[in-house]
DNA sequence: ATGGCCGGTGGAACCGGA
């Protein structure tokens, strides 16, 4: 079974980029971000003819999640728990009923930037890098009911979280910003720690492979990038991995997003 | 972070993104 996640930057301006993905690399499948739409607006049978189950979490303007599956979804859950009022849609869940069930949770976690902090360098409270680590505290505590179900699951997405230097072209560029600052980092790690497997670092090692260049600068020309898309494993689900890569090269096609697709395989 | 961006909103600039 393949698994992609994808930060499209808006369905309604990739339709085109994205249908043409799908019909050619064809994933069982794709966890999507920032699809930037409602529940009501996305091209739901637009997906669902060219053979996809199709389930969003969706917001005006900004934001939001979506699952595009060909294998059937059970028990699919919107929002990270922990805070009911919180109207960011960046968390979606779902059971793939495939040969072996795999628990799928598709996250879009906040960018935290601008970095606002009080004199005893804590985050400012109501600011958006306070809102970053709260989101990502709530993540921890989704992360460990995960592993207690002991299940095959990952919670994969856009993370907005370079986990080590090398994971950047240019790491000093990075050092303070709130994708990469030890708070951040130590954040991601903490999830990790409770035994996950970090699918692309458990195949792949060294410097150099990206999932997202920006628009501006000529940043995919000089491959001046960043690693923020991620999967993390259970211990059940890294079991089942059978590969890990980044398809890079849909950075250089028409009308891109800034983020690329990430794939794991798993045998499931 | 930057070389000159992109998408959405709402109907012009501005916000958010990374």
């Amino acid at each position: 079974m393949k698994i992609a996640t994808f930060n499209i930057n808006g369905v309604k301006a990739r339709i085109g980029a994205l249908s043409d993905w799908l019909a050619a690399s064809k994933p069982d499948v794709a966890l999507l971000q920032e699809i930037k739409s409602i529940d009501e607006n996305f091209p739901r049978e637009h997906f669902e003819d060219m053979g996809y189950i199709v389930e969003t979490h969706g917001q005006k303007g900004f934001n939001g999640v979506a699952i595009l599956s060909k294998i059937p979804l059970e028990d699919v859950t919107r929002g990270l728990p922990g805070d009911e009022d919180d109207p960011q849609a960046r968390w979606i869940e779902a059971t793939v009923m495939g040969d072996t069930p795999v628990r799928v949770c598709g996250l879009y976690l906040p960018n935290g930037n601008p970095v606002t902090l009080n004199d005893d360098g804590s985050p400012v409270e109501g600011g958006k890098y306070a809102y970053k680590l709260n989101w990502m505290e709530r993540l921890y505590q989704r992360a460990q009911h995960l592993l207690n179900d002991e299940m095959p699951a990952l919670m994969a997405g856009d993370y907005n979280i370079i986990p080590q230097p090398e994971d950047a072209k240019r790491p000093e560029a990075w050092r303070e910003d709130a994708l990469h600052r030890l708070p951040s980092r130590a954040a991601f790690r903490r999830i990790q720690n409770l035994g996950f497997t970090e699918a692309f670092r458990a195949t792949t090692l060294g410097e150099g492979h990206y999932s997202f260049w920006d628009y501006q600068a000529g940043a995919w020309e000089r491959n001046d990038g960043i690693r923020i898309d991620h999967f993390l494993l259970t211990p059940q689900c890294a079991d089942l991995l059978s590969g890990c890569w980044i398809e890079s090269e849909v950075r250089g096609r028409e009308k891109p997003s800034d983020h690329v697709p990430v794939w794991v395989d798993l045998a499931a």
